[in-house]
Parts: C-alpha cells; sequence; structure tokens
RNA sequence: CGGGGAUUGGCGCAAUUGGCUAGCGCGCAUGCAUGGGGUGCAUGAGGUUGCAGGUUCGAAUCCUGUAUUCCCGACCA
C-alpha cells in the first residue's frame, strides 16, 4: 500500500475526548475514527489489524472443531422474554414492522439455543460447537476508554453442547487452551493470565483471561508462581490461589480479554432443549459459552505495548509487517530504487506499507512509522545508498543496519 | 443511573469585569527555498462560537432548558 493513497490520515494532536492511551494513539494513527461514544468507524490500518486478530481466532476455533456461522445481531425480543433477560439494563429495544419488539444482541445465547435446536435431536448429533465472529449491541450506562469498553463491538462467541456435564468439563478445557494459543499467537502470552470468577448472574462457574497492563480497569490478584489469579468478586470466599495455595497474591490491573463459561443447562432448560439418549430418553442439553473480544484485545494491545511515541504492534496483529520510508524521493534514482525495493517486496508477498510522499521530510515520515507501529522500518536513501543499501530497524529497538540491496529480502524474510 | 468538567473552522487552543470585523497553532491550497527526527518564509481558503429560548443598546461571555462528550462512582452477560 502507497502511504500517500492511504484513507485515514495520522495526526500530531489526539481529540480532546479521546482519553485513554489506545484511543489516543488508534485515533492519531488513523487506526479508528469515533462515530458516537463507544462506537467506532474503522479505517484500513485498523481494519486490518482487527482482521488479524480475528483470522487468528478462527483458525483456533476452527482447530477445536467449532463450526463457525453467522447469527443476526438484530432479532425478535421473544428468546429475551423467554429467559426473562429481556429487563437486562444494556439490552437495546427498538421496533420493527407491525410494532414488533426487536432487540440488537448483547450476547446471543438465546439465539444460538433455539437455532441449534432445531437440528440435534440426538446423542448421535453430539457434543457440537457453533461460534461467529460479531458486533454486539450493549448499551452501556457508561462507555470507556477507546476499545475497551465500547456499546458496539467485535466479538467471538462460542457455544459448545453437550449430553452431559463430564463432556462439557472435558471440552471447557480443551476450548481454555485454544485460547491461552490465541493470546500466545497475538504477542499477549506473557501478560495474559486465567483468572477465576464467579458465573455472574447466569452461570455458577467461569474464568476470565485478564491481560496485565497499567491501566487496566480491572484489578485481580495474583499468583507470580502459577500465573493464575482470582478476580475481585470472589476475593473474599477464596484468599488464595487455587493451584498451588500461596496465600501472598499481588493485586494488579489487568483488561479482561475473554471469558468462557459453563452454562450448564440454565438456556436448555429455558428453552426445553432435550435429546434422545441411546436407551430413547429425553435428557436435557449441557452447554458452554466461550467469549473473546476482538476489539477490545485490539485495544488491549495498544495499552500494553506502545511507548512515547506510538504503537508496537505484535508482528502477528501488525497492520503491515514493513514500513518502507523513502527519502529524497525527489532525486530520480533514489525515487527508482525505492520504487523498485517496494516491488520486491510484493512480490514476495510481504505487506507493506510504502510513504511515497516527496513532499515530506524525513522527520515527518520518521513520527509515522513510530506512530503507526509496524515492526519493521526499511529506509531508503541517498545516505543509505551511500552506506551500501537500505536501513533496517525494528520499532522495538533503537539500533538500525544497512542491508545490502542484493539481499535484504532473504533478512527479511528470516526475520 | 448519581456526581463533576467540557463544547469556539477538520484537530488542538485563545478571546480582561458583556463592547470594534471572534484570534493563534496544526492541518489544507499555491509558490519559493529546504532535504535523516513532525523544516523555513510568503500568500490564501475555511467559523452565523453545540442547539433552543431569555436578559441587554450590545452576548462566545450572563440566565434557563436541552443535546453531545469526557472523567469519578454504581453497573458489567
Amino acid at each position: 500500500m502507497r502511504y500517500s493513497q492511504l484513507f485515514g490520515k495520522t495526526s500530531k494532536t489526539a481529540p480532546t475526548d479521546a482519553d485513554s492511551v489506545n484511543a489516543k494513539l488508534l485515533t492519531q494513527g488513523g487506526f479508528i475514527q469515533k462515530e458516537i461514544s463507544g462506537v467506532y468507524n474503522y479505517l484500513p490500518l485498523g481494519l486490518r489489524v482487527l482482521n488479524k486478530i480475528q483470522n487468528i481466532v478462527r483458525e483456533e476455533m476452527n482447530k477445536i472443531e467449532g463450526q463457525e456461522i453467522l447469527m443476526p445481531a438484530m432479532t425478535s425480543e421473544e428468546g429475551w422474554v423467554t429467559t426473562g433477560r429481556n429487563a437486562m439494563d444494556v439490552l437495546f429495544h427498538l421496533k420493527g414492522q407491525g410494532d414488533t419488539n426487536l432487540v440488537l444482541n448483547p450476547t446471543h445465547e438465546e439465539v444460538v439455543t433455539p437455532l441449534v435446536q432445531k437440528y440435534v435431536f440426538s446423542y448421535r448429533d453430539l457434543p457440537m460447537a457453533v461460534y461467529q465472529i460479531q458486533n454486539k449491541f450493549r448499551n452501556e450506562a457508561r462507555a470507556k476508554s477507546g476499545l475497551l469498553r465500547g456499546r458496539e463491538f467485535n466479538m467471538k462467541d462460542l457455544y459448545s453442547f453437550h449430553t452431559d456435564e463430564a463432556d462439557l468439563d472435558r471440552y471447557y478445557e480443551i476450548v481454555k487452551k485454544a485460547y491461552f494459543e490465541i493470546y500466545k499467537r497475538i504477542g499477549l502470552g506473557d501478560i495474559t493470565v486465567l483468572t477465576f470468577a464467579s458465573g455472574g448472574a447466569f452461570s455458577p462457574f467461569s474464568h476470565e483471561f485478564q491481560t496485565l497492563n497499567e491501566n487496566g480497569e480491572d484489578t485481580i490478584h495474583l499468583c507470580k508462581k502459577c500465573k493464575v489469579a482470582i478476580n475481585k468478586e470472589i476475593i473474599d470466599t477464596q484468599k488464595t490461589c487455587p493451584e498451588c495455595g500461596n496465600d501472598k497474591l499481588e493485586a494488579v490491573k489487568a483488561t479482561e480479554v475473554g471469558n468462557i463459561f459453563k452454562l450448564r443447562t440454565k438456556f436448555s432448560e429455558a428453552f426445553k432443549f432435550y435429546y434422545s439418549d441411546q436407551n430413547g430418553q429425553d435428557k436435557i442439553v449441557e452447554m458452554g459459552c466461550f467469549g473473546f473480544g476482538p476489539s477490545r484485545t485490539m485495544g488491549t494491545i495498544v495499552e500494553a505495548c506502545h511507548d512515547d511515541k506510538g504503537i508496537i504492534w505484535p508482528k502477528s496483529v501488525a497492520p503491515y509487517q514493513v514500513h518502507l520510508v523513502g527519502l529524497d524521493l525527489f532525486e530520480e534514482n533514489i525515487k527508482t530504487q525505492a520504487e523498485k525495493i517496494y516491488q520486491d517486496l510484493l512480490d514476495k508477498n510481504i505487506e507493506v506499507l510504502f510513504d511515497d510522499r516527496s513532499d515530506v521530510t524525513a522527520g515527518a515520515k520518521f513520527a509515522d512509522a513510530d506512530l503507526i507501529g509496524n515492526p519493521i522500518r526499511l529506509v531508503i536513501s541517498k545516505r543509505s545508498l551511500e552506506n551500501g543499501g537500505v536501513e533496517f530497524k525494528n520499532r522495538n529497538k533503537e539500533k538500525s543496519e544497512i542491508l545490502p540491496l542484493d539481499s535484504f529480502l532473504n533478512k527479511i524474510i528470516a526475520k
């Protein structure tokens, strides 16, 4: 992509109303633009990051036999009346044709349970799991902190269905592992911990995945040895590490980036979702629910990975792998060399953002590169050519090195 | 939902106690110079000061209402 053609601009100043680090940097970098409180437009750079996170999640869900579907964001209120959750205060209500009562779904148990019920009748159909990646709507009393708590936000929600509790327990552990793999792959593995939580109002058990960062809105109590924590809801009843019994837990700030539940029979009972067992007897279906927020995770990555100059994207979710800065482009021979490098990178399928602006000074281009935060910066200029090639620098390192023109591609692929 | 702040060109801000044609920086356009950490100079475009009422000879400024937005708290499947 040529920077000169990119939709979205960087800015020296952040809007007054963007106060959290992620809102500031993502807005200044041209990744997102606020539409209304808690609701954001994703510009090309931002959408690329979101897509990458979603695709990693998608791959891991597919590996554990999750089948991707897409349910409507807008449905009848009916299912919510059935479960009694239509009174939930974050639920958006709206009217359809003929004065029908509709809702914008904040989660999809009320939709997925009746849906799966239409196809699953027998123990032969179980276990099974479906998931979707879709925008949710919650009328939060107070949207805040950029992408960390929105009123419309992106979510992956996986729902699993089982013949009995033992099978639910089995699958729950599989999903837990998949989640750790996701956090590892998106670059948050070292700072994301399993956190024991209450099940909230609708489920007796749950675990959260909390990413440690100073600006996190949650306080969790961490066992440093096990890298496991308990959240503030249950700290009064559970004062020690659930895994090693350690009673010296440390209170730390974190952001919740995933939440997994054993729903058990809460929803299958509400919708009378039974299956026939081997003996032809009706049995209640056991359910699990596994949430992951790609948009919130995107904000969390920024909170955890930045410096005073801008964002430092982990390689796996960066909008582009290489930020190619062309300097002295008003000189024809340098422009030609820069264009060739750009083309070489494209030919090798290396994602590259090429700052091809000829009327912008070096400092401005470096500042933009640091703000946007792609992992590798390449500089081609009169100076770099005199030094024998292109200058290579990692976003998170101070030192740069010169790579010869005839071999720089191999080195970049190797890095 | 309770408490507090904010709202002035696209963005960030200013405008003595109410007083001339509402200024400045960034950005944008044009030109000249510059050319490795947001470069300099010049010229120019762009605003009925969130909205609706009210007070006044006169309102960005005071009053009432309302909208939006941010922060603290409560809430958070």
